[in-house]
DNA sequence: TATTACAATTTAAACGTTTCTATTTTTCTT
DNA sequence: AAGAAAAATAGAAACGTTTAAATTGTAATA
């Protein structure tokens, strides 16, 4: 087994200088002399000390440490997330530990429990689509650690967010494809439990209202087992057994639309000259497919770092007893049109 | 600001019991009576006692948290391992701390000591392409903790490893091509800093040399940037400056096989006809691009839950002090033919 | 030179567990 | 019913820091 660790009592004893000593040379406290400093400086140094920092979390109550549960980690959005996520982090010297929901509100509900116990500096969430996420939250969250909800966000949950105006976004592809001429325009969205899908909906229906076009609910898909591929291959199926003068689909997500995509190729649809396809989030795939997809580009890595961004301020002020009032930051985003439309 | 925690002292003077038997009781230990685990047991829940994990960690050295650090996470085959990894994880009531070294071995260092003054349990790694990799390894892990390598391993490096056979996936890979009439086929490969770089690109040689086909250093490119989209489109511009009569290409990652097809399609090459490319790892995208791309099926999930397992196993050796040796798992791959070959 | 102020250092307690050892209580023998 | 053995509980130290309060040393002031 390795050789034991050097403590700050190590050091102490060699120097016979007292530990509190130690402590505030290593921590750069200016109530110790220089002289003194340095040769404590220098044995840590040689000796390789490190503070140990259980020892000092167990102290401080400061771990330095975030939590974030996201859905999945097997999705191009979140991992881009979760790379500005663990970067911001690193700048600010902060570790990150991920935990996915799988949609499932009692893992979550789990793992948020999980994460206080390991006594994280603060989380970073988000939500599942499953109802009731809201109570759970509550109960896990009475205050005490801040948490920042981003992209999949409780409307209602008073706390600080990062997301994007899923409305507006989709209000402007839908809009981009009525301009184009498009007139019979299906949705594939998402459950409605969903905030994120709720409001994509919306906008998807504002964009026909404002535009003239009658909203027919008939033509709204959701897609109902959340296997996005899938389950736009199967609506897609669905949707023309129902209809035969669709024009352009909107989905959700770019994963919906490869399903379309996957579908409509089966059976000799051609994109977008018998129906053009929009989704939404410009994952990779969208832009290798054949046609390229026509996509909304959502700030992935920059929300995983504003996101933290806030999260880490929110801790520093609370340890300082600073106030500070919550934050909703929303990223701008931008249509991508490429061939399917 | 929350409420304080209850702590094990607050059950003790609630009780008048001692703060050591409480301990036991909580834990499950056989010598306390069944009547005060149950009055203790009782209060635990009534206020919601969670023993402090810091606290524990402290005095047993046990954090129940390992390290992984890759080279990125925005990686459709490395956020699957994540994903094995996290799930085995949770399994065995580990938390994950996930870093990326983007392949610089400096930081990659600096995480491993990161890591270890975190006092992780364990360390899963896939280690950067740079050199002397080794060297730094070894300077940070003078054992102590359990270390596990995968998929990007140090041969030499003394621990346990799950990985593919590389050289032998991409002999299949390349022996089907021939089979198939592939002649002049190239290989775009990577820096032969990286041992998987270095074994697949051996499989591609010997899969020719056992088929009579003279191996031809010209027929080989390496991507310069870590780039691999844009290497992929580069290399296709550059072999196809250079060479007339390619017929196949055997890219070493799906992305790079993907720039290949971004150039093929600019210029008008036909896939298979007038040239086959193969990729390796099934990428989402092989599967969604036009033509489907034949590839090699890289187990992911598997890798991370296996390597996971191997490590926690070899924590709790560690731990109660029982001998155990370093384990070598070869996971199978497999050959998925589709349209671009 | 005594007094005061300030700088440097030390002491001691605390963070919340776990676990070894000691003590008390109960149960079993004879 | 006394003594031994076993079971249950308690005590105390330890894990390695941090920090408020106390102490010592040094320099400045009158």
């Amino acid at each position: 087994m390795g050789l034991k660790r050097t403590t700050i009592n190590d050091l102490a004893a060699k120097l016979k200088i007292s530990k509190s000593t130690i402590s505030k040379a290593i921590k750069g406290y200016p109530d110790v002399s220089e002289k003194t400093r340095k040769k404590i400086l220098k044995l840590a140094k040689k000796l390789n000390y490190k503070p140990n920092s259980i020892a000092s979390s167990l102290r401080t109550h400061q771990t330095k440490t975030i939590g974030v549960i996201v859905p999945s980690v097997v999705h191009d959005f979140f991992s881009k997330v979760i790379d500005g996520i663990i970067q911001e982090a690193e700048n600010n010297n902060y570790l990150v530990i991920i935990l996915q929901s799988g949609e499932q509100a009692d893992l979550e509900e789990k793992q948020l429990n999980l994460l206080k116990n390991k006594q994280v500096d603060g989380i970073l969430l988000s939500v599942s689509n499953e109802t009731g996420v809201k109570e759970r939250l509550n109960k896990v969250l009475e205050k005490g650690i801040p948490v920042v909800l981003f992209d999949k966000i409780i409307k209602s949950f008073d706390c600080s967010k990062v997301i994007i105006d899923d409305k507006k976004a989709a209000y402007d592809a839908v809009c981009y494809l009525i301009h184009k001429g498009y007139k019979r325009i299906a949705h594939f969205g998402g459950v409605l439990t969903a905030q994120n899908s709720i409001d994509r909906f919306l906008g998807y229906k504002q964009a026909l209202i404002d535009n003239n076009i009658p909203y027919n609910p008939d033509l709204v898909y959701v897609n109902p087992n959340n296997d996005d591929i899938n389950d736009g291959y199967l609506n897609a199926q669905k949707m023309l057994k129902e209809h035969t003068n669709i024009d352009a689909v909107f989905a959700i997500t770019d994963l919906i639309a490869i399903g379309v995509y996957k579908y409509f190729n089966k059976i000799n649809i051609k994109i977008p000259e018998d129906i053009a396809v929009f989704g939404f989030s410009n994952w990779l795939v969208s832009s290798v497919v054949t046609p390229k997809m026509s996509t909304v580009n959502q700030p992935s890595f920059e929300m995983g770092k504003k996101a933290t961004e806030i999260l880490i301020d929110e801790i520093k002020k609370m340890n300082n007893d600073i106030e500070f009032s919550f934050q909703k930051v929303v990223l701008p985003t931008s249509l991508i049109i490429r061939e399917s439309t």
